[in-house]
DNA sequence: AAAATCAGCAACCGCAGTGAA
DNA sequence: TTTCACTGCGGTTGCTGATTT
């Protein structure tokens, strides 16, 4: 038996509202506000429509100081900086994006912006190995090891390891305010960072990922091991609450965005820090979702640019990791 | 000019979380 | 502690106008 319904489906208007039902509801909250109370709502002002109908109504269209019209390049910017981080939160983003709702950043995304960003992730590939303009040296050969790394180890059950590169591993990883404790097996470090943490690893130490099947374990490479095991594929979490699903994906995060931890704990940002920051206040302070696991979008076609899922990780170069916050910012002025 | 296809967006659906009873 | 009504959210649908064939 299924849930009951939350209105009687016959007897209520649906489709698009007309302008008199607009101007009743309109008129009726901003004089006697919503009474806390959208289901009743709609009989107080005489419309034959469901409360979760106004309510809908009423944010995304009707409420004050709605924007509608076109997004200016920051917005996108400010988008695709926490969709990069904490994936389709819309509600979230749009709460970055004042006079936005989440219905309308979600609609810009899916019809627009993710098309943006599939088309400049094109052209960046096919200009990559001819030109090489953007990337210096070191890096073109970092890209052909990891290129040529990935195309020998692709199953499933290989360890992998990054080269060695001194990188701070991001707080954004750890939703939990915990600081990096020592477990009670005196080897073992449990994956728990605090949002002030400068904690840095080699990418050799940081770690190396074994799966077998979907189990996956993250182990330091340095003898340690991480806690926690998770069902990767899955979207199964830790028992911390931390998602080694988001550390793998925040790690590659990191280094495409270049996440500035001096910067994000100094008193005076730039603008892009500040979302950073307030990416951070809201990762830090919101539960865990499932939702986040599940894009509607494939991650091999925006991974470059955005995160990749373990359950992919090994079959995708990590080649992107390596490029500059600058060029993907770039990319969305194309 | 008509039909087919595409793109944008408003609205709906159903699930999950929350809090009151 | 359990139940249930309500809200909020993200995913999906379907309508409409624009563009292409």
């Amino acid at each position: 038996m299924g849930r009951a319904p939350c209105c009687d489906k016959a007897n209520v208007k649906r489709g698009p509202w007309s302008p008199e039902e607009d101007s009743k509801l309109k008129a009726y909250i901003e004089q006697h506000g919503t009474g806390g109370n959208w289901i009743t709502l709609p009989q107080k002002v005489g419309l034959k429509r469901c409360g979760k109908s106004c309510r809908l109504r009423w944010l995304n269209y009707l409420r004050p100081n709605i924007k509608h019209g076109e997004f200016t390049d920051d917005e996108d910017n400010i988008i695709c900086t926490l969709y990069m981080s904490i994936g389709s939160r819309w509600s979230i983003i749009a709460a970055q994006l004042p006079g936005r709702t989440d219905n309308d950043i979600k609609n810009y995304w899916n019809t627009r912006l993710k098309k943006k960003l599939l088309l400049c992730n094109k052209q960046r590939k096919d200009h990559r190995p001819r030109t090489g303009s953007y990337i210096n040296h070191n890096k073109l050969e970092m890209m052909k090891e990891h290129e040529n790394f990935f195309a020998t180890h692709q199953t499933i059950n290989n360890a992998y390891s990054w080269p060695s590169q001194q990188i701070p591993f991001s707080t954004l990883i750890a939703p939990q305010n915990h600081d990096l404790a020592e477990s009670s097996s005196a080897n073992s470090h449990n994956f728990q960072y605090s949002s002030t943490d400068q904690v840095y690893f080699s990418q050799d130490q940081l770690c190396q990922i074994s799966s077998t099947n979907q189990l996956a374990s993250m182990n330091l490479v340095n003898g340690n091991t991480c806690n926690s095991s998770v069902m990767i594929s899955n979207g199964y979490y830790p028992s911390n609450g931390v998602v080694i699903n988001n550390c793998l994906q925040e790690y590659n995060n990191y280094n495409s965005v270049g996440l500035d931890h001096d910067a994000l704990n100094s008193t005076s940002t730039t603008h892009s820090q500040q979302v950073d920051k307030n990416v951070l206040e809201m990762v830090n302070s919101s539960t865990i979702s499932t939702t986040s696991q599940d894009q509607s979008t494939s991650w091999e076609e925006l991974s470059p640019l955005v995160n990749y899922p373990p359950s992919v990780f090994e079959t995708v170069s990590p080649y992107y990791v390596f490029e500059e916050q600058s060029l993907y910012m770039g990319l969305l002025k194309q």
